[in-house]
This record gives C-alpha cells, structure tokens and sequence, in this order.
DNA sequence: TCTTTCGTACTAATTAATTAGTATGAGACC
DNA sequence: GGTCTCATACTAATTAATTAGTACGAAAGA
C-alpha cells in the first residue's frame, strides 16, 4: 500500500520492482498481494494500455486511522490518552516535534 | 498477557476462567498459548501447589513500548509525531485529556 | 510468421498462528 | 484399592497469511 500512495498509481510491475529494490520477492507473489488488496477494497483496478493499473480506493488517512484505532484497541483498550503520554515520554521526539505538538494543542483547545 | 498482568500471577486454570467470560475456548488452548508466551520469554513459571504459576518476566511498560515501537516502524516510519498528530486531532481525546497532555508537555519540556 | 516478452488467472506450496484432542500421571475422595 | 478430578506433555487439526509456480493469451519484435 505504501508504494501505492507514494507513486499515486501503479501496475504490478511498478510495485514489484520497487520492492525488489529493498528484497527479493516473486512478480506473482506482487500480484497476489494487489489482487488482495482490490478484493478488499484497498486497491481499484483499471485497464490501462497494457496492464492493470492500480490506485487506492480508500484515503490514506482513512485506512492509517483504522490502524490505529485498531493498535488502540488491542493494545490500549481504545483509549488514546496512555499512548501519547507513551510516545511523549519516551524521548523519541525531537524538541521541534515537541513543540510542534505543543502548538497542536493550543490550537486545538481554543 | 493483558490478563497476568492483572492478576500480577496466574495458573492456566485462573487465565482460561477468565477467558472464559468473554468467549468460547478450550483449556488445552490457554496452555498452549501460556507455555509459547513462556518460550518467548514473556512469561515465567514456578512449580505451585499443584499447577504451574506464570508470572510475567518483562515489566509490561517495557513489553507495551516494543509493541508501540513496531508499529510505529511499520505505519509510520518510525516517526512519533505524526501519530501524536493523528490522535490529537482525531477526536478521541476528551478535553480533560488534552488538557493533561498538555501539561505533560510542559513539565517535559522544561 | 515465429519467437520472445509481458501480463493475468488459477492453483499450490510453505509457514505461522490459533485452537484443541488424547494419553497419562498425581493426588483427592470414598 | 478403585475412581474422579485436574494438570501436563505431546500431538494434531484448522485457518490464515505469505510466497510462488504454471498455463495460456496478447502483442511486440525480428
């Protein structure tokens, strides 16, 4: 998926060969993966000149969201406060990040 | 896990009645999973009475935090703060939440 | 036209996770 | 001592996820 979003639109072939960059792994196996991913929605597919031609069906911060709500809900009991006080006090964020989130917050709270 | 760490110890016997009340599940298959949770080291035991007692073996903040860091590797790179953004501006968070996150930034932040 | 390349559909092998059955033994109970 | 209960070890069935092979057709190139 992330590859999807990245370049917007992609053919198996795309996809495939920027994952060979990082492992190896089979064309078919690619195509299995998308073909899942349409079946479920994740993907849409059009004819395009030669291949099929993918693209999301959902927004990105959609799908991400259930992600998380789903992390949230296994690990956290759903509720979301624990896992920023987690995140803030493990020192993973840089300054900036935090006041970034600071400012977040402010705006939020008007 | 989540039911250990409550109870702080527990017999296979303890988890499964426990387990129990929220769905069907066979006794053999709370062993099952408590005697892997051992080989992974997340759990471990001590002849009791009559039935082994497990214990976790890793403080639960630190088994949670690789969890929080997996995920955030897997979802977002491994960066914190689009997440924190995420939940902030998701909604989920009560006004008396944001409200102490807030504070902890600022304690965090001196 | 013949051969090579690329793409798809369909099938299948492998691995991992989840769930549970069976044999067996130790102690409690009568 | 015989039997019932509970616990464990070992094995196994089921399901889901991951990875890949094969057959075949379209079309591109020679």
């Amino acid at each position: 998926m992330k590859i999807v979003w990245e370049l917007e639109q992609a053919t198996v072939r795309d996809v495939y060969e920027n994952l060979l960059e990082r492992r190896k792994i089979a064309y078919t196996t690619v195509m299995t993966m998308m073909k899942i991913l349409e079946q479920k929605k994740y993907l849409k597919k059009t004819q395009g000149e030669r291949a099929f031609v993918y693209a999301p069906s959902r927004p990105k911060q959609q799908v991400i969201g259930g992600m998380v709500k789903d992390f949230l809900q296994r690990v956290f009991n759903g509720s979301a406060e624990p896992l920023v006080v987690h995140l803030v006090e493990d020192g993973r964020l840089s300054g900036k990040e935090l006041r970034e989130i600071a400012r977040l917050l402010q705006e939020k709270r008007k």
